[in-house]
RNA sequence: GCGCGCUUAGCUCAGCGGCAGAGCAUUACCUUCACACGGUAGGGGUCGCAGGUUCAAACCCUGCAGCGCGCACCA
């Protein structure tokens, strides 16, 4: 261990445990620990039963946040918790090069720095630079994830530029090539004039825009006087138009088809060179804007589809970064395409065209990277037609391949029932260069250049081209052989058709499998007031911030309480804080443990076990079943639901405080019963922990001593291995002999003692304060019991008086295990007390009623079921003789 | 426009036919020898609205409203 264990004596030296947890030194020591030890090391050759995940690849310029803690804590805990169970484990990290974003970066730093751009450096020397950054700067994320936890294979670790890797993605280019998926065509992009490249449809978003609608008229050739209005909300793009559209069904225009008009700009141009013909297509809807649709087949996908129909001209009149171009005309040339739309309008009025314009909202797609309205465009570009599309919907549909929450199976569905051919090629320096080669006329597609004088096509590939072949393209064959196909993937539901309908697709088409069996997908996470985290909004924390503040174990454990299944996650600082919190009640509980010394882990004896120590074994059995049932559909904040409850109010509240009256007491053999039944209980707690709260569990683990006695494969190196607990079982249960008696014994007691405490309350006299209570008891009453509730009452004395005779006056609880008094007369407000009582009994007689009302249904004494009777009988005698208590309590205090 | 979610305590959410729940926040009291990063006891709800099915509805069905998301898109 490379830092000494300052944190935690074995000696049990009391005085040496710090009274809060301090996670710092702790998170450190053990992570290095880990990677020391190999833990975290997948081993193909295991005869274990497999687990394997691949992470989702963060941006190698990525740095952490919230979203990715969420993330990768899901998959620590899933790999962690695989890895108690005995199954061999395999969580594959890595990062991807993300084409533009790198680019861009880089690009930045290059023209902050140096002044230059890329085309000063020449390509080979930009991506010599690129990979300079990269090394430099890559690892960033990574580690930041070392520091959460994170428990990745590291020896594996990948990257989408490795050699390997990139040799795998141009060979599965070159085998779509070769069975006529991949082609090459000249059609309408998403073209970004920012980064200068064509995007795919996924990487457009579709933006509600306050624009305008602009209307103008043109005069039909031929008869003169005669004008058809035109509405467009993009004037600059006049210069381009080859037509005007109107449907042949229209009455209003119908007349005109044949005819031809004159396009206003550019103006400066003789009047034949801007006569366009009008044309009739169905797509013209007749009640938008005027019926009349001006016809740019080179700059809107449905003009273009328009503009192939019916054989017109393609004029681009916007070059590749937004600005206008010489066939825009002489106004328009230069400007910049949202200057040109102001200009085109005004040139309109000068013209005389112009009509009218008015406000109008529209949707218009922003290129995701670089937010900047996208702009259709006419380019050359590689396309690929999806393989193995049938065999993605099959196994969705069929239930083999499951997404958590399952709604997500609709939305994949509905995609993959839309789905358009995938443009993969990108204008950029930085990734996967096309393998597709030129000598002249002749196109090779091959992943070796076949010589000297063959030149390489230009372009890169998409990103997600070589992403989606993460799951399988990352392993080598011995770790394909055990791992393959992985056995669940975690991640946002914003790359669904991104990443993960594409790695189906891969899957099936170089596995032959599916490259997972279960998808979980994340919610969102947002700040407390339901906004996405935003660097320009400022409200994304720092994880690395909170983890200094509170700790890893807090981040990972306040993320996960707040982020139910299927839901976003509205994320507060003080959920991290509770974290915090949690861990230091975990810390302080073992401490007490700590503090009584003893054999650690000795043998319990089912004879001496007392009610209590039955009812926080039989609280344990019940939160190992329901942990693991909420694990089974991945419901990770039930999870942590029930193990804080267990451990903060079973254990803690009432059982922990419950132990005081034997561990202060002089019993020799029950102290060391009771100690046993502790440890049994925290071995259990920290082990359902770990995968939650690494870092503390393993120190505790080894603090508390449960490691001492545990073969090195099962917890005696570290919690890692240890055994994943088990509900107790029948034998268990039959052998210590706990039953449901134990369970409502100890209830009726914690009932018991609640009222007790609240007469204290109604007394308001102080809760530190000792008081004397006396109880009259229904039954026998062991010392013991009466010890514990003499303690949990905070009683001196507790007396135990069977033929108790309260005074008049006295306050006074009712329960199934007798009646107890507060003799205080004189100091009860007597005047609030009666108020209570009275609202109390209201209470109490509207149930009745209720109750009543039913079981004097002849319909629902008829129909209901039994059991449902029963339990309306019960509740009634129940209600009943509360009442009777109250209103005897009423009595009394009038006397 | 089509589709999918959500609407329950001040906030965030469980519950999905049979006594309306949790955590946080809040109120009062308490430095008691595991923990004030703590303890004890409270207060707080027409389960979005309107119909229907049922002995019984927060829960099932229908309609409506509001919020969110996805897909498509009309210039």
């Amino acid at each position: 261990m490379p830092s000494k264990d300052h944190c935690w004596k074995a000696e049990h030296n009391m005085s040496e445990i710090p009274k809060a947890y301090e996670p710092q030194a702790v998170e450190s020591k053990w992570y290095q620990f880990w990677l020391a030890q190999e833990c975290f090391t997948a081993d193909p050759k295991s005869a274990k039963p497999a687990f394997s995940m691949v992470i989702p690849p963060p941006n190698v310029t990525g740095i952490l946040h919230l979203g990715h803690v969420l993330n990768n804590t899901i998959q620590d805990i899933l790999c962690r918790k695989a890895r108690m169970e005995g199954q061999e484990v395999l969580w594959l990290p890595g990062t991807d090069h993300a084409g533009i974003a790198t680019q861009v970066v880089v690009e930045k730093r290059l023209k902050k720095e140096e002044k230059i751009s890329r085309h000063d450096l020449g390509r080979e020397r930009f991506v010599e630079r690129v990979w300079q950054w990269k090394n430099k700067h890559g690892g960033i994320i990574i580690d930041q994830l070392k520091k959460m936890g994170c428990s990745c294979d590291w020896t594996r670790e990948r990257f989408t530029m490795d050699a390997d890797y990139s040799r795998r993605i141009a060979k599965v280019f070159v085998d779509l090539y070769g069975k006529g998926l991949i082609y090459r065509g000249k059609r309408m992009v998403n073209w970004c004039p920012v980064s200068q490249t064509a995007l795919s449809d996924e990487e457009v978003i579709m933006k509600p825009q306050n624009g305008r609608l602009y209307h103008f008229k043109v005069e039909v050739d031929g008869e003169p006087g005669v004008f058809l209005t035109i509405a467009t909300t993009r004037p600059e793009t006049i210069p381009g138009d080859t037509a005007v559209a109107v449907n042949p069904k229209d009455p209003r225009y119908a007349q005109y088809i044949g005819k031809k008009v004159v396009r206003p700009l550019p103006a400066e141009l003789p009047r034949e060179q801007k006569l366009i013909p009008i044309i009739g297509d169905e797509a013209v809807e007749f009640s938008f804007g005027t019926g009349v649709l001006k016809v740019t087949p080179a700059h809107d996908k449905v003009d273009f589809e328009i503009g192939k129909r019916h054989h017109l001209g393609f004029i681009e009149v916007i070059g590749p970064s937004g600005l206008m171009n010489d066939l825009a005309g002489q106004e328009l040339k230069g400007l910049d395409r949202f200057a040109a739309r102001k200009k085109a309008n005004e040139k309109l009025q000068e013209l005389g065209a112009w009509v009218k314009e008015e406000n109008y909202q529209n949707n218009v797609g922003f290129s995701e990277r670089a937010d900047v309205p996208i702009e259709p465009r006419l380019s050359e570009q590689w396309f690929l037609k999806y393989p193995s599309q049938a065999a993605a919907r099959e196994v969705v549909s069929r239930g083999e391949l499951r997404f958590f929450p399952d709604r997500w199976a609709k939305v994949y569905e509905h995609w993959l029932a839309n789905i358009q051919d995938w443009c993969i090629s990108r204008q950029l320096w930085w990734g996967h260069r096309i393998p597709v080669w030129y000598k002249g006329a002749e196109i090779k597609c091959q992943v070796e250049s076949p010589g000297p004088e063959w030149t390489q096509d230009t372009d890169v590939l998409d990103t997600w081209f070589s992403s989606w072949l993460w799951p399988f393209a990352t392993m080598d064959e011995a770790t394909l052989a055990k791992f393959y196909p992985t056995t669940a993937l975690v991640t946002a539901p914003e790359i669904l058709f991104f990443w993960v309908a594409r790695m189906i697709m891969a899957g099936f088409e170089y596995t032959g499998q599916k490259p997972f069996r279960d998808v979980y997908l994340t919610g969102i996470v947002r700040d407390k007031q339901g906004r996405k985290m935003s660097k320009s909004l400022g409200n994304s924390p720092d994880p690395l911030d909170l983890i200094a503040k509170f700790g890893a174990d807090a981040l990972r454990f306040g993320v996960m309480r707040s982020a139910p299944l299927g839901q976003d996650l509205l994320f507060d600082e003080q959920h991290v804080e509770l974290g915090r919190n949690f861990c230091n009640k975990l810390w302080n509980a073992c401490r007490y443990r700590q503090m009584q010394g003893g054999e650690a882990e000795g043998e319990i004896n089912p004879a001496l076990l007392s009610d209590e120590d039955k009812w926080i074994l039989l609280k344990l059995d019940a939160a190992i079943q329901q942990i693991n049932d909420a694990f089974s559909e991945y419901r990770f904040s039930e999870v942590v639901q029930v193990l804080y409850r267990f451990f903060w109010n079973e254990y803690c509240d009432w059982y922990v405080e419950s132990t005081k009256a034997v561990l202060n007491g002089h019993d020799a053999a029950s102290k060391a019963n009771t100690l046993a039944v502790i440890d049994f209980v925290l071995s259990n707690t920290l082990r359902l922990f770990h995968p939650f709260l690494p870092f503390i569990t393993e120190e505790l683990w080894h603090g508390m001593g449960y490691s001492a006695d545990l073969p090195a494969t099962q917890g005696g190196k570290t919690i890692m291995t240890a055994r994943w607990p088990k509900p107790l079982g029948q034998d268990f249960k039959e052998h210590y002999l706990l039953d449901e008696s134990n369970e409502r014994l100890v209830d009726a007691k914690h009932e018991f003692i609640v009222q007790g405490r609240n007469l204290r309350r109604e007394a308001n006299l102080q809760s530190g304060k000792k008081v004397k209570y006396v109880f009259k008891a229904v039954n026998e009453t062991s010392a013991q019991d009466l010890e514990v509730l003499r303690l949990l009452l905070n009683a001196d004395p507790l007396e135990l008086d069977p033929n108790y005779q309260p005074p008049k006056g006295t306050p006074g609880v009712h329960s199934s295990l007798g009646d107890l008094f507060l003799p205080l007369a004189g100091l009860i407000d007597t005047v609030a007390e009666k108020a209570r009582l009275t609202k109390a009994l209201d209470k109490i007689q509207s149930e009745i009623e209720h109750i009543n009302q039913r079981l004097n249904n002849p319909a629902f004494t008829a129909k209901a079921p039994p059991q449902v009777l029963d339990d309306h009988r019960n509740r009634l005698a129940e209600w009943q003789a509360k009442q009777k208590q109250t209103q005897a309590a009423l009595e009394a205090l009038a006397g």
